[in-house]
DNA sequence: CTGTTAGCGCGTTCAT
DNA sequence: ATGAACGCGCTAACAG
């Protein structure tokens, strides 16, 4: 009841099973066309199915793309995830999913999963981080990375590098310019808002959320504000409810005489905001009536939130797109000097929720 | 520069290939402890990992779970996909994604590759559709399938068996009870609603759909309503947002009298209706003011949206929790006669967006 | 242009 | 308890 074989294919055909390899995989020189028909014909009707592990083991390839995120259940991972999915159809290929918490122990488990596998090349889509906890585990995770890429594999990070890992030949990453955009966004929010600004983070050491409270501060700065005080707490939505639930204590609590400048908060992604803005209206505070909002990475999903999220929007999708390709060299011969793997740009997108009205 | 092999790990450890292979893989009968050791030693020094590709070829048996979605980036498929995966690593497997847009040739294409990859199971996460343009579509998926599961691979679909499937040994079905579903959310919203009621479905053929909107009417005919219009649309978000649209025109244009009785928008899920509602808040029209609105599905990424979505509960995660795990029989030493495969369940949830007041 | 031979890396009988 | 030999299904280098 087993599948049936090329060997299998080969004899009903009357032929030897190089030549119905040749004729039924891609192979450089075609068989006759009298031979190309039978062999087709037996292959039809036995339902053959090449076995993908045996042509692997032959050609040292696998034809898969290993990816790694954080939570595919994340909209913002989740786009990555249809970019890469897009790009791997593209180069006939499939896409390995590993789901790792963001710790860099089981992203390397998953490195060494793919690498087992022998993936072809592998996009890794979480945050890095830096934090001393980690420390051994980057190192580890540096150290399978850097044995997958000189056994041949292509690696590609979004965002930033592996702390600690060697650049080398097939190590690509694909840079977000998340400092810069923070900036722009500090600079765009405090030309129209007059009070104070508080800064939703991450945990400190989390490179994106770090990168981007950076430069948002950098904003406000060259804009002549004062630091924005930062609230660290979980990269996710319950993080941002909490930090919200926080923040509407100290909105509501103090002389708020009527005359108290308003809060202008800003969330280093998205789903925190919107966990921020949940916990405002939940303590009845109203956006952007006591206190405006903005986000980072402008989900899909969360457009039609209302009052719409000001944020800056990233193409993430190409991103994930453009991570798969820089693990493949141009796309179907082109040419260019390892060109740019396509610079990613975002763009300041300001809505109602932080409209100062 | 190609990765270590087992022979070399063995070589250097002065042993056998057999040998080493039975201390690093597991197997039956342990070699003695010094020599374990050894083997432990060199295995590690050469930074040895194991090919997948060459232990599937010899056990046929890949470690692999292939997944079939139709858009990894939609909620609906991006949380079931969480629950895949999360059974799948307790199974110490691996899975292998595929998006297919929902075509059945797709699907099949997509089933072939995994056959080919030997995966060892396939979880189905799409609606079927039974759309007579399908149709040959559908019994070709069917046959491939049939195919696969005679080669002893495992399959689970959610929702409905594809068409035309023949039933038969290792062929799962995680029956949502959509139809039920949507009938109690027509009796619950009947009960607090005097106005009248629409459906926005999706594609007529599409079984999901159609299960909620047969549904949905049945609620109505119980609770001695008329049957409500059904709109037609793209079963996602611009789906939703052009049945909106259309529904707006008709809200606002006729002589709408200030007693004209509200309309209840059914739309039969939660993307669409949120689609629906971005719509109507465009034309100026204000939820549950002007009319009230219902999704299905309860999109956790969607939970903050305002006005509160009234919806039925799917628990998606356990639906590919258990999609995954029917396709490999009891987890971990359990018993019992194939026991329920854990019943789906859901639970209309009535929220801001239906209130009447 | 076709058939033959020899591995790819590993698990698993068998003997020993 | 260990090692030798074979086969998983296929591709690639040869030979014819």
């Amino acid at each position: 009841m087993a599948a049936s074989t090329l060997t299998e294919v080969a004899r009903l055909a009357g032929v030897s099973p190089a030549t119905a390899s040749r004729v039924l995989n891609g192979s450089a020189r075609k068989p006759g066309k009298d031979i190309t028909e039978r062999v087709r014909q037996a292959a039809e009707s036995l339902g053959y199915i090449p076995n993908a592990q045996a042509q692997g083991l032959a050609k040292s390839s696998s034809g898969l793309i290993g990816l790694i995120v954080h939570d595919i259940a994340d909209p913002y991972f989740a786009a990555i995830a249809r970019g890469v999915q897009e790009a791997a159809r593209e180069q006939h290929k499939m896409v390995l999913l590993a789901t790792t918490g963001g710790g860099p122990t089981e992203e390397r488990e998953a490195v060494a999963a793919f690498a087992a596998r022998r993936a072809d090349s592998i996009v890794i889509a979480g945050s890095r981080s830096c934090r001393t906890e980690d420390q051994d585990g980057n190192a580890e995770l540096a150290a399978e990375l850097d044995r997958y890429c000189r056994n041949g594999g292509q690696v590609a990070v979004v965002g930033h590098p592996v702390v600690g890992a060697t650049v080398q030949e097939g190590y690509h990453v694909v840079r977000v310019p998340n400092q810069e955009l923070a900036r722009r966004l500090a600079a765009e929010l405090a030309a129209g808002w007059d009070g104070d600004f508080v800064i939703v983070g991450g945990p400190e050491g989390l490179l994106t959320s770090d990168d981007r409270v950076r430069g948002f501060q950098e904003g406000l700065e060259r804009a002549g504000r004062p630091q924005a005080e930062v609230l660290r707490t979980a990269f996710n939505r319950s993080g941002g409810y909490d930090a919200g639930l926080q923040l509407a204590g100290r909105i509501k609590a103090p002389g708020s005489g009527e005359a108290a400048p308003k809060l202008c908060i800003f969330a280093v992604n998205d789903v925190m905001a919107i966990g921020t803005a949940a916990a405002l209206r939940a303590e009845g505070l109203r956006i952007p009536r006591d206190a405006a909002i903005a986000g980072f990475d402008d989900i899909e999903t969360l457009r039609d939130f209302r009052p719409a999220l000001s944020t800056v929007r990233l193409p993430l999708e190409d991103i994930g797109r453009l991570a798969t390709r820089a693990t493949r060299g141009r796309p179907d011969g082109e040419e260019g000097e390892e060109a740019a793997p396509g610079a990613v740009t975002g763009e300041v997108t300001l809505r109602r929720s932080t409209e100062a009205a």
